[in-house]
DNA sequence: CTCAATGCAAATCCTTTGCATACCT
DNA sequence: AGGTATGCAAAGGATTTGCATTGAG
């Protein structure tokens, strides 16, 4: 999605279009980490001063309401985390080092769906995948260092 | 696990068998949902008064170092929950309305691990899955109030 | 007896809210 | 103009910490 459509990504969720609410798209959908509401303050902070903490966390619940943004939480952080919605379904290698973050849109597990409402009557709405490990950088740092 | 077993859990992970440790052992034990911090308190205040929350807190702190329970966060809650590990590797259908758990010890997974590895060179340690839904009884409820 | 575990209250971190003002449509 | 978005400061909720006391080994 390139930068000039963020302002019609606005109207066409029914969000009126202003500067914070650019830069904050802009800069989530710039940056491939998961980002709290903090760093994104921090970032957004450098480029335009005036944005304060509070609006960042009101952006982010209009964006989840909206359904642009997911909010995501890890096990050993306590703090949320924002992404955009990526149009794909997408899951996601977390590098338990450096907290990088890559997406891969294959999916395995669509099929076991079927298996868990057979097996279980539990009727499945959405899933979660996430591997947790070490990014092929961290990899070579970790090999030099020993 | 029996519950008497649990004064031998703590003994083989090197804490020491204290009443409200093993309080807390029983009752994760005991309630196959996740668990807040605030919830086991309250739960184990019901049964022994003196216990005091920052207690929970730490005694649950221990057990994820030794290992021996593991937070969990959910992406619509602030706070975290805590679960018993289970011996075996285990995922989660989670239901959106009653927050039961549901533990499902097939895992469709394990192969699609190893291609990550290789299309991204990414060395997987973990993965958690959890799939969100409906369950039984809530489905069945949702049926008779419509 | 000795050091780790605990209770209590205060502190901290992250997030939300109230209210007056500034900004989009 | 009219109502939403924002800044600021204060409140709230979850978790952590300091310190004196209690309890396990």
């Amino acid at each position: 999605m390139k930068k000039s459509k963020f302002g019609e990504l606005l109207k066409t969720v029914g969000l009126k279009k202003t500067k914070h609410r650019l830069l904050l798209l802009d800069l989530l959908h710039q940056h491939d980490e998961f980002l709290s509401a903090d760093d994104l303050f921090l970032r957004a902070k450098a480029i335009d001063d005036s944005i304060s903490l509070s609006t960042v966390y009101r952006i982010l619940d209009s964006f989840i309401e909206c359904e642009i943004v997911s909010p995501v939480s890890l096990d050993d952080q306590k703090q949320l985390f924002y992404e955009l919605k990526h149009e794909e379904h997408a899951h996601h290698l977390i590098c338990t080092r450096c907290h990088k973050v890559i997406h891969v849109h294959s999916c395995p597990v669509h099929d076991f769906e079927e298996e868990i409402q057979l097996e279980h009557h539990f009727h499945v709405e959405k899933h979660k995948l996430e591997f947790y490990g070490v990014c092929e950088e961290c990899m070579e740092n970790e090999k030099e260092t020993v």
